[in-house]
DNA sequence: CATTAATATTAGTTAAAACTAATATTAATT
DNA sequence: AATTAATATTAGTTTTAACTAATATTAATG
């Protein structure tokens, strides 16, 4: 799954808001999110687990219980996605820029 | 639908590229996108009503054509969230540096 | 004004992801 | 060692979104 994806639910998404405050164990997520959304614990559970697989969240043992907090590397290809995506159209922009001031420029003239 | 639905979409999300870069009329984008992904002038003029309908895409016409232009409003909602979340991981991350900072200190004096 | 071109919309189908219920695993406790 | 607690996994079902095929709309052109 991609990083979009991930980022489409908004079960993991309230997930991610959790755990990049603090760690949480995951029965702390169920009890959180699950009741929020009137969702069981295996659904949370399999929404951790695709936040670990796909790089956003790390996990730590602690007895029984399994502590998630988040990971920032799973943001990385969005990051990228994004920041390419407003080169593009930055340097529009200044296309678009250079082209008005030309605009003004011959407008003086004539 | 949500702006990280829409994102979620490869073929939203290679649309997008297209029209960040400049604009482009529907039927260009049908050939490229259409093509790549092997999908129908159908789903592909789908694809950009959601584009429309959810601001990461302006219209203008031009006769029968609709031309594409990338619409960065759209992006609000994902920059908000993203920078969201990265204040709270930022402001653990500093907690964490006052932490160790300390620890070095209390280190030093025993 | 009939025809073609460009694009959009609608209804119905298919495919993918999310969910529940049940069970398995892992660690603590008595 | 058996029991309880915490979490994870699996199989099967439901839901949602994407797709196709067909049709409708809008504008240009002969």
């Amino acid at each position: 799954m991609n990083a979009f994806d991930v980022l489409s639910d908004p079960v993991r998404r309230r997930t991610l808001e959790l755990i990049s405050q603090k760690e949480h164990a995951s029965g702390e997520i169920v009890k959180v999110v699950g009741s929020e959304f009137g969702i069981s614990q295996s659904a949370v559970s399999q929404h951790l687990r695709i936040l670990r697989d796909t790089g956003f969240a790390k996990v730590r043992k602690d007895g029984a219980k399994r502590c998630y907090e988040i990971d920032p590397s799973g943001f990385d290809d969005v990051d990228a996605w994004l920041d390419q995506l407003r080169r593009y159209w930055a340097s529009r922009m200044e296309a678009l820029a250079t082209e008005i001031e030309r605009g003004k420029r011959s407008a003086k003239i004539t």
